[in-house]
RNA sequence: GUGAUUGUAGCUCAGUAGGUUAGAGCGCCAGAUUGUGGCUCUGGAGGCCGCCGGUUCGAGUCCGGUCUUUCACCCCA
């Protein structure tokens, strides 16, 4: 049989692991910096958990785990007759694979709530399953990043998460602009133009400014039945490019009123900011699809790339309402790292550390040799350098391409002379010079080397 | 889920209007070089032409299905 993967997977090369770590570990580590602590959760969280939290499109991308054992003995016998998938799933499969990260944790939030402080600031990196038609940077399984707080309303976690933002793509030398707007000023424009009811399609039709342009905006919702005074009313509106200009059109809306005061709250917090090379900017137009945030929305864009977004968040005021915890407030953000992989990729931005470690290699003459090489080796990895032995003492042409392929970038020859002496040739792969000196030397020279 | 698109050696790709034994470059292996990788030269291995079926005397080539890839929509990270 011939092997192949599912559709959407993907197999990891060593390269790509250290490259991918690299991402993470920058990710992880500014984290916990901000005093954000980690948890994990399941693969797989009973269905009844997963489905009705991400819409109609959402179930239909939940993969659905099989019961075990004779599952159909306990299948809806109509809905089998009936050729009923949607309502024969119920009986076949009690588990599904996590489709994000936000629900497992609001589940986690309200099974452990006596356990955990408040408010609580956790991050996860893990991957999660979607049956989605892959496309180039969108798989079935990736791995998203997040970090969110439950359990307050202070605008200082939506000031430091920005800040993280900031400092995440900063260490990764990726410039990007971070995008705030609020929600509550997008719920005030829909009543001030009149249509409160639609302002889920009037967000889901702003958001992709970018991608259709005014245009298709002005078109996509006329489609989605908001009248044309509407729209020119929200045009008008939207070409707000300060807060000030903003809070005059918005005049005298409770929810535009609110929602300003909270970005004038964040922005001075965020003052002065102070960013090697990242931009923060309000964005009226800024929408974010998803329906649950109620507060600030946030968006990072890549300023030299034509990849879409690299990461989003915002607040949300009901996290934990649908499994019986209500009031209890967000706010968190997620770092699209597959996307940021690939632009940094693209652009060459993983630095030389993130590879293989492996600084030298023993290479030896015949079995005696060997055994003395495999001690020599043995005391070089006390002394905490990355190394290893060639595992034959075959000819050395094997040897030195085996080091090749692994980008080794030393070489330790020991043969007779080398073992009577006590003095080790050292080959210099990347200059392709020679030199001999003492184990003591050698593990010194090791050390000093930072590849 | 809708409409397209891709699949030939490990990789990138040729393959002419259906016609003997399917090619190239790179990579791989061996030798030139018994204690020296990369460069060069010489030789070699490696393909159910994605899979299943159909048309045909004959299919890598045409048709249908299926899987996969990529793209646009939908949605989203």
């Amino acid at each position: 049989m011939k092997p192949s993967i599912p559709k959407g997977t993907r197999d990891f090369s060593p390269e790509q692991v250290y490259k991918r770590n690299y991402l993470f570990d920058a990710i992880k580590s500014v984290f916990i910096k901000y005093g954000y602590q980690p948890i994990e959760t399941p693969v797989m969280e009973n269905l009844s958990t997963l489905t009705g939290k991400y819409g109609e499109e959402g179930d239909r991308l939940l993969f659905k785990v099989l019961n075990n054992g004779d599952y159909l003995a306990e299948a809806d016998t109509s809905a089998l007759d009936a050729r009923d998938s949607r309502r024969l799933t119920a009986s076949i499969s009690k588990r599904g694979l996590r489709y994000d990260l936000t629900v497992p944790f609001a589940r986690f939030v309200v099974m452990h709530l006596n356990e955990i402080p408040m408010p609580f600031k956790r991050y996860q990196i893990q991957p999660v399953w979607r049956g989605d038609r892959p496309a180039k940077g969108r798989y079935q399984e990736f791995f998203q990043c997040d970090a969110d707080v439950v359990g307050s309303e202070s605008l200082v976690y939506e000031a430091e998460l920005v800040q993280i933002y900031d400092e995440v793509f900063a260490r990764l030398g990726l410039p990007v602009t971070i995008k705030v707007n609020n929600r509550k000023v997008l719920a005030a424009i829909a009543e001030v133009a009149g249509i409160p009811d639609q302002l889920t399609s009037m967000t889901v039709a702003i958001d992709k400014l970018d991608k259709i342009g005014q245009e298709g905006v002005r078109k996509e919702m006329a489609e989605r039945g908001i009248p044309e005074s509407a729209v020119a009313k929200i045009e008008q509106i939207l070409e707000a490019k300060t807060l000030e200009t903003l809070e005059v059109l918005l005049a005298g809306n409770a929810s535009g009123e609110k929602g300003i005061a909270e970005l004038r709250t964040l922005f001075a917090y965020l003052d002065p900011w102070a960013s090697s090379g990242n931009s923060l900017e309000f964005d009226p137009t800024l929408a974010r699809g998803l329906n649950y945030y109620t507060g600030c929305i946030f968006e990072v864009q890549g300023k030299a790339v034509q990849m879409g977004s690299l990461g989003g968040g915002g607040r949300y005021d009901n996290l934990t309402g649908v499994f019986g915890l209500p009031d209890v407030p967000g706010v968190g953000i997620s770092f699209g790292a597959e996307r940021i992989y690939d632009v940094m990729e693209e652009q060459g931005l993983f630095p030389s550390e993130a590879s293989d470690q492996l600084k030298l290699l023993f290479a030896a003459f015949d079995e005696q040799t060997h055994q003395f090489a495999f001690r020599l080796l043995t005391e070089v990895r006390k002394a905490g350098i990355c190394a290893e032995i060639y595992p034959d003492p075959v000819k050395l042409k094997k040897q030195l391409k085996y080091a090749n392929d692994r980008s080794v970038p030393f070489v330790a020859l020991i043969g007779d002379s080398e073992m009577q002496t006590g003095q080790i040739a050292l080959k210099d792969m990347v200059q392709g010079t020679q030199e001999s000196l003492t184990l003591d030397a050698l593990i010194e020279k090791m050390k000093s080397q930072t590849r």
